[in-house]
This record gives C-alpha cells, sequence and structure tokens, in this order.
DNA sequence: CTACCCATCACCCGAAACAGTGATTCTTAC
DNA sequence: GTAAGAATCACTGTTTCGGGTGATGGGTAG
C-alpha cells in the first residue's frame, strides 16, 4: 500500500487527481496541503511514501520545499507535477532530491505509473517532461552569441588551466592573437574575467 | 507493438532477456548484436523503437555507440544496461542521450515497466541505478579535500567573477586574507588557476 | 565591389593573479 | 596543555590578465 500525499495551491488539481487515484486499491490516499507550510506541519506527525508536489504555490515554491523535504525526509519519494513545460525549475528540482516528474494532465496509467516507480526508488519522467527539458536546452543555446570555432578551441583550452603563452604554443599562433580571441569571448558572452567565463561556459554547455 | 533490439558482449544476457520478453504479446523482438559494429550494421536496413544497450563492450563501448546512434538515429530511444553500479558511465550515457537505465538482473516486471516507459518517450531509471548514482556521487565527495566555510564562500565568490580587492571589501577583509583563502583553494583542490578552479567547482557542483 | 566578419598580429599599461614566506589569534580536539 | 587547523594579516616579487587601439589579409554575401 503505497501512502501518497499532495501538495499543491489549486483545489481542482487535488480533486482530480484524488479522483483519479480513488479506485486504486494498492494507493492509500493520507492527506493534502495547499502550501508549503502545511505540508510540513502535516509531515510533523504523519507520514506518506510519496509526495505529489506543485512547482509553483505562494510563499516558499516546490523547488524549495522539495530540498527541504529531503531534508529533513529523506525516506520520503517526491514526484514533481507542473500544468506547463518549466525546463528551469525541471531540472533545479530535480537537483534538490526530487525523484521525478509529470505533468498534471498525464493519464491515469501514466501517473500510476510514475507512483509506482517512485515508490519503488526508481526515477520517472514522462515523455512530455523530457521535450521540456530538451526545448529547455535548444532555447537556452538559441540565445547565446555564436562562437567562431577558433574562440572554441581556445575557450577549452583557457579552462583546461592553459595561459596564453601556452594556448599560442599549442596551436602555433602569437600570443597576442590568443589574447584578442579571449577578449572576444569575454566581450561576446558578456563577462569580465576568467571566473565568469568558465562558469558561464560550464553552465551553457559550451565545453 | 514495441520493437526490441538488444546490444551486449554477453550471449547469456541476450539469451535470459530473451526469455523474459518472448511471452510478452505486445514486444516483438527485433535483433541483437554482441558488439557495436554489428549493431551499427543493423540499423542500416532495419530499424527498432528501443535498443537495450550494454554499458561495457569490447571496441567501441555503449556510451560511445549511444552517441553515434542517437546522432543517426533520433527517434530510436535507448535503454542503458549493466550488471554492477557505474555511476560514471551512466551519467555519460544520459548525457549521450539515453532515455533510461536498469540493471541485468532487475525484475521481469521492472523490465517491461522501462520499456514501456522509454518506448513512450518518458524517462526511467530503475532504483539501484538511482542509488548507484547517488553512491557515485557521495564517493566523489568523499575524495574531495574539505574545504572550510571562509574557503567555500571566496570560492563562490570568485565564481561570480568578484576580485580579491571587491571580495574583501565585500565581506569585511584584507585583500591578503582573500588571496590566502585563493591560495589555499588552489592547493587544496590541486588546480594552477582561475580557470581550472571554476571549472572544477562547477563539475564537482561545489558552486 | 565593397562591406562585413574571421583570423591573425602588435603594443601599452594598469590591475589582478599567482608564488613564496611568515606571522598572530582563536578554537577545537586529543 | 598542547598540537592542529582555521582565520586573519603582511610584504615582495613575477606573471598573467584585461582594456584600449589599431592594422592586415582572406573569405563571403549583398
Amino acid at each position: 500500500m503505497i501512502r501518497v500525499f499532495i501538495v499543491d495551491d489549486h483545489p481542482v488539481v487535488i480533486e482530480g487527481i484524488h479522483s483519479l487515484l480513488q479506485n486504486e486499491k494498492d494507493i492509500a490516499w493520507v492527506g493534502q496541503a495547499m502550501n508549503a507550510a502545511s505540508c510540513l506541519g502535516f509531515f510533523v506527525n504523519n507520514t506518506a511514501d510519496v509526495v505529489l508536489m506543485d512547482i509553483s504555490m505562494p510563499g516558499m515554491d516546490g523547488v524549495e520545499l522539495c530540498a527541504v523535504m529531503k531534508e529533513k525526509y529523506p525516506g520520503v519519494f517526491i514526484l514533481g507535477l507542473s500544468t506547463f513545460n518549466q525546463g528551469l525549475y525541471i531540472k533545479k528540482m530535480m537537483e534538490n532530491g526530487a525523484s521525478g516528474y509529470i505533468l498534471k494532465n498525464s493519464s491515469k496509467e501514466e501517473l500510476i505509473t510514475a507512483i509506482h516507480s517512485v515508490n519503488d526508488g526508481s526515477i520517472f519522467f514522462s515523455g512530455e517532461v523530457g521535450q521540456a527539458l530538451e526545448e529547455y536546452q535548444k532555447y537556452s543555446k538559441t540565445k547565446l552569441p555564436l562562437l567562431t570555432p577558433r574562440e572554441k578551441e581556445v575557450l577549452e583550452l583557457i579552462a583546461e588551466g592553459y595561459t596564453n603563452p601556452q594556448i599560442a604554443e599549442k596551436i602555433f599562433l602569437s600570443q597576442f592573437t590568443v589574447d584578442s580571441h579571449r577578449k572576444n569571448l569575454l566581450a561576446k558572452l558578456n563577462v569580465k574575467n576568467t571566473a565568469m567565463l568558465i562558469k558561464f561556459a560550464v553552465e551553457n554547455k559550451l565545453l
């Protein structure tokens, strides 16, 4: 018997999912909350196996609540819920310990598969969520300034810790040229020093 | 009907999975390969919906094959297989476009759930694999030198692009002190400049 | 053909980073 | 109570970075 708890600030969603699950004999509805605080309140004296959690809520949002819950109750599995495709938040919520993610309008079968998988300690992403993540990555890439092949080359060598003179020697250039590329990188990516350059590059998967 | 293809260099595994799946009426066994080359050969004139792929194989390994397959046939979903817990390779394979991961000794139910989920475009991780990933992360963290609170603080500010004098002003320290912390960071993390420091920090989730 | 971008090279200069060395205080652990 | 490490500060160099400015040649698209 899997004990399920839900946190969502939309009563409609709570009711909808409740009705989808009420005839499942191995799933027990143990409670619900409409904000982070009452969710945490519930867990003081009660528990659950799987928590369905909305991503956006007034006050503390799902991303933060997820981190707090996982900190206090590491054994509780969290399954994220969202109505729309929020790649960035999905990513953050996974980093905060969620075990999976589905859309609120997913089918009954998908919902139940997800709950079972998560309860077994598995990780489950619905297909639409996977697409959202991909689209988010593509989207962030289109917003990136285009780097020339030489610039990418120099960027990679900088990330590996080579200095301008070393890079120059390595790819047979004048150190002035390498310096030019380096300055162009800083300008194009709108950062002001090596630290920001590398951080930006890693975060945007340029390396 | 889900068309399943398997790539594994162990005949025992191929046979085992074949027998597990042969009575499933919505799963069709379309072929098998014992190395990357013959897998690629199969896909020249044939196709499949889901490919079960071993992580370690002679010649081109699963990680690489996964990248090649996804490049040539983006519509084919790849489900990773491994006998042991290889956190690092699992991570790499996911980065190369795999849709999920299970252990070879997983139950029939889990195998079938995984194939269905992946075929729907979802992402599925078996619980043991999730544990492997977690353990891998913990393991890599234990291998990390311990940074003091001050050092972490300085590290974060460096990553945000502040210079030593700016950091000194921001947290009310002498720039000499900040410089000391910075040098200790370089020494502890065994890197030789800011670029390597930030790259290392991001990769090891110190930021 | 000409305007534009890429790639190359050059120089100056101040600021920042990096290397080495050493010192003091304070807490924490044995 | 003392040994160890954290946190603080100090001085001196050398190297690298980053800003500014500008030049040349090659390819390409209008």
